[in-house]
DNA sequence: TATGAATGAGCTTTCATTCAT
DNA sequence: TATGAATGAAAGCTCATTCAT
């Protein structure tokens, strides 16, 4: 829907205080009363970006975990796919990430249970991989969310140097770190 | 001064946008015109926070650089600094490194050479230990954002529990992942 | 038609101005477009509500006019009809004979020509009485608007005890009043 | 305070919906924030206004009942100040006393206190005149609300005729009506 | 004739900032 | 320097009304 996408682009660029819902129904081409037919509020809108965008992050890693790739073939996918979706998206990526905390209260559980999930898929992988001896015995809980700190870093990158982060000078660097830093030997 | 301790303690736990620069102004017990006093804005206000905060980690990172650590001891230390100052000051920790970034543009450069520079010491730590033979050729300012993006982690941890992050749990993962990584063999 | 129905409903319960056309559509089970076809608008369909509440009241009354019953008789009937409305419509009546004056100018005279014949018709029972010597030389006018106004006393009650009106417990004591002070002697 | 003032002159005049904060700014020669200084909300004000106006009427009730009059006398004083209170203010005393019903859930039990205490008054003269054998072993409760009742009949015939009322002519009369109702003989 | 998605004017309320004291 | 009442732009949200289907 084209209101979620003008909400994607508004909020990823202002945050979501800064953000104005008549400029969001301006970009989208609605009147701003019609955005209120989809949404209930300001807030429920920002949880539609949210929803949106955590939800084409976990489908990717969902189907990393179905492949056939090897252990570590997967964590390099995933970082792969991960950064590469951090590159194309890195504002929203910093409104889901970042910016949510705050709402915490009012959102109630929505945003962390999603966020929960998605953290779950990627210590999946690092679990399998673990259990078929390719993968120390890290914890896994953390070591996911270390992986997702490194995105993190990617978007720093961008935010210091003002402009899109150029992800595959990154892969490598960070992958290695990564990898040596939970392979087996 | 008791305005900036007040703003820390309200940017801390409500975010830039939600704060109440009257809030604030009864937290510090003064009138609301004195803040004005001392900061031409709210984002000037923020910006001392900011700076505060970021103040005091670098000089943190400044003592680990010129005491008499090995490199890898030096990183040790960093991290372990870097995530006790995240344990005690985590809202705050969220709200200058996710929340500024939508300010970027009207508070000029400030924040970005202040982080920079802040990136920069790590990074040094880190290009010491390469020269010193003791880690890898690994790109040193990739990597110094990686152990800014692993503190991050421990936020999200904090975000999902609900609670204040455990960082003893978190400080030997994070580092045996970090150190396998970056040390040499 | 049941879309006056359930205005009367939603009107009585709210008032003009807190009721919802969309409210008013949904408890008659019509689109809200539907309720433009017969109504030319909000306004329009309240003046429908009104029309409907004072036509029964004054139907009433002008049957009590054609009646055989003596002049007492009849303001004894009329106070028990009228106070019999306002005990089953209440809140209505409360809309019809207070709001209706804020929307006075808008609606043109329509509002205030039937309300004048409302009272009219008590007029004439209060004249005729007069003429057959059973009342006294009083100024029927007001005497008629004193019996509206005696009626409000039960809605008065009703909001203060904050509850249905229990108008047999008033009635006697309302008459009472009100007929020696008209009556002969 | 001339917020108070011009909340009252707009609320008369337009009804409490149909009221437009910003209006009731501008008639006060104030900025819209201003009122919000002093008021919390809109419903605020507008309880201020009738905190107001019960408090005006209320006042020269008590003021009655600790004269010398005797109860006849008090009574008559009573219609007397009741009604001139409710010429000077009509549109006021409209929207005092019948506009608050639709706000009654919100605005608690304030406004239902008030006008109980109100309506004690002007009981406790009944009672008076009862004890002292002046009047009949009328329903005390219920003539009280009659008076009001009364009161309000002017306001109709102000609404009907479309100017302000003209409360001499209607004095005497209803003063006859109500006189006759509840003295003794 | 019936529908209900779209509209956008208009409303209340907030709050960073100013300035007379 | 400190104060806090006053400010007014700005924002979220509502809802009567329209009109293409």
């Amino acid at each position: 829907m084209q209101i979620i996408e003008a909400a994607v682009a508004e909020f990823a660029s202002k945050g979501y205080f800064a953000s104005d819902v008549a400029a969001i129904a301006k970009k989208a081409g609605v009147a701003k009363g019609t955005i209120y037919n989809y949404f209930s509020s300001k807030e429920d809108l920002f949880m539609g970006v949210v929803r949106t965008g955590l939800g084409l992050l976990e489908e990717r890693m969902r189907a990393i975990r179905s492949s056939r790739l090897s252990p570590v073939g997967k964590i390099e996918r995933a970082l792969k796919e991960y950064l590469s979706f951090v590159e194309r998206n890195w504002t929203l990526y910093q409104v889901i990430t970042k910016e949510a905390i705050h709402l915490f209260a009012r959102v109630s559980e929505e945003y962390c249970t999603k966020v929960k999930s998605h953290v779950g898929v990627i210590e999946t992988l690092i679990n399998d991989g673990i259990n078929s001896k390719a993968f120390r015995k890290v914890d896994a809980r953390t070591s996911a969310l270390v992986l997702l700190g490194m995105a993190d870093a990617v978007t720093w990158e961008a935010v210091l140097s003002n402009r899109k982060p150029n992800v595959l000078k990154q892969h490598k660097a960070i992958l290695e770190i990564y990898l040596r830093g939970i392979v087996k030997q």
